[in-house]
DNA sequence: AACATTCCTGACCGATTGGTCAGGTAAATA
DNA sequence: TATTTACCTGACCAATCGGTCAGGAATGTT
């Protein structure tokens, strides 16, 4: 993978390969913080395609264009890394969650969640995908996040959900699985994105099959729970 | 993981119990035939909860009862094995495709493909997460699958809808994001089932839950598409 | 210039990986 | 009963795994 018997002071030009060019100012804290964004980022893509167990932190390493050693250096253990990036995933999930409020009528917050949850589909991918692995196999790192927040969340969304069955404004459905069809099918851009591109002729979907889609969803749940369009 | 430096002919005991009692006839062909189900079905869990880079077949063989030897007596090797695990699942998931045809009218060719997508999200949680994994991983392995059943399959169903819509049974919307759609959401409740179920106090969703769950599917998305319920 | 701190990495570690193989046992055939 | 065939598995293999470490290089501080 990298050379080996070299006289020692090729390490500078190897640094520099692999690193590439230095974004500017000299400071030691602006070495780790390139670094450790180098390292997140790649870590998201591998753990994104293989999942915990099947991720591994040399491949990590290599894709972020360092040697193994020094991802060691930054991030001790596999764990930690892998934490941070579910981290970062989770803040952005919750982001797009605070789009979902009672501020205005059900057509509106709804059509603002499903957008940005469509939009989050198309610009963080890789998130989305990370998420559904740690699913699949029973969220052996994030049972806490799913017990605590998800569940707060998804409990003040679903009385939400049901004031506007009440009150008359949409159709009386369960709360509950009109939020999961929401999630699976706005997340199904994200996880499903290889299948739909295939289908789409092997290219991914251009800004105007884009816009297609999210009208397309965004119409049929909305129509759905009897608002019309 | 077994005893070692014991008498040789203590291998028939071990047999014994890690075989359990042989299912009837002595034949060697059903040797051979409980053993490979035993082992398909310990791959399909493992596969499905890891991926195929992140299972390892020594926990295959741990799950089928029997020597890691052993598994690869019957296959050879771990890819050989996945294969035939995920030619299984996709000829489940083609048998649950015929239900969506043209024999009677939208409302109840959709209404049936829901509820056997839903049911077996239920009945094979597995086969699903399998398939997800793989199309998360890019489908390294069934890119073929995808490129000619599942395009042909897709393409004839979008034009039986399309010519629904031309027929002025359903409300024009794209074909294409109808059938993600209904993908999603059905394969969402096995891939997903764990963060469901723990939304759900930690408990799977009861056989009442799951008729809601069905019922509230297809009223969202038959009555998004304008048919009345 | 001297020193301290942080960054960096080749070489290495024990454990686990997918897979092999010699040599055994059990069943089918003759 | 003798022989062929299929089944079974402990022990082993090279490669890779996550992780460590000694020690050199680069930077910051005095």
């Amino acid at each position: 993978m990298h050379g080996f018997d070299q006289p020692v002071n090729v390490f500078w030009g190897k640094k520099m390969s692999a690193q590439g060019a230095s974004i500017g100012n000299g400071h030691k804290a602006a070495i780790r913080e390139e670094n450790e964004k180098a390292i997140l980022e790649a870590a998201e893509e591998v753990f994104a395609e293989y999942g915990f167990s099947g991720a591994s932190t040399s491949r990590i390493a290599e894709r972020a264009g360092i040697p193994k050693a020094n991802l060691h250096y930054y991030f001790p253990t596999k764990e930690e890394l892998y934490r941070r990036v579910i981290d970062n995933i989770f803040n952005i999930w919750l982001e797009a969650a605070n789009s979902l409020d009672d501020s205005d009528d059900p057509g509106q917050a709804l059509t603002r969640y499903i957008h940005t949850k469509m939009d989050l589909s198309r610009s963080r991918p890789l998130g989305s995908k990370v998420w559904a692995n740690e699913i699949i196999q029973r969220a052996p790192m994030i049972q806490d996040y799913l017990e605590v927040t998800l569940r707060e969340w998804t409990d003040s969304r679903t009385g939400m959900i049901q004031r506007w069955i009440d009150e008359g404004k949409i159709l009386p459905i369960e709360p509950r699985y009109l939020l999961y069809m929401i999630w699976a099918t706005t997340q199904h851009y994200a996880d499903f994105g290889h299948q739909i591109a295939t289908l789409n002729e092997g290219r991914e979907l251009s800004d105007a099959q884009w816009e297609e889609a999210k009208r397309t969803v965004t119409e049929i749940i909305l129509r759905g729970i009897g608002i019309a369009s």
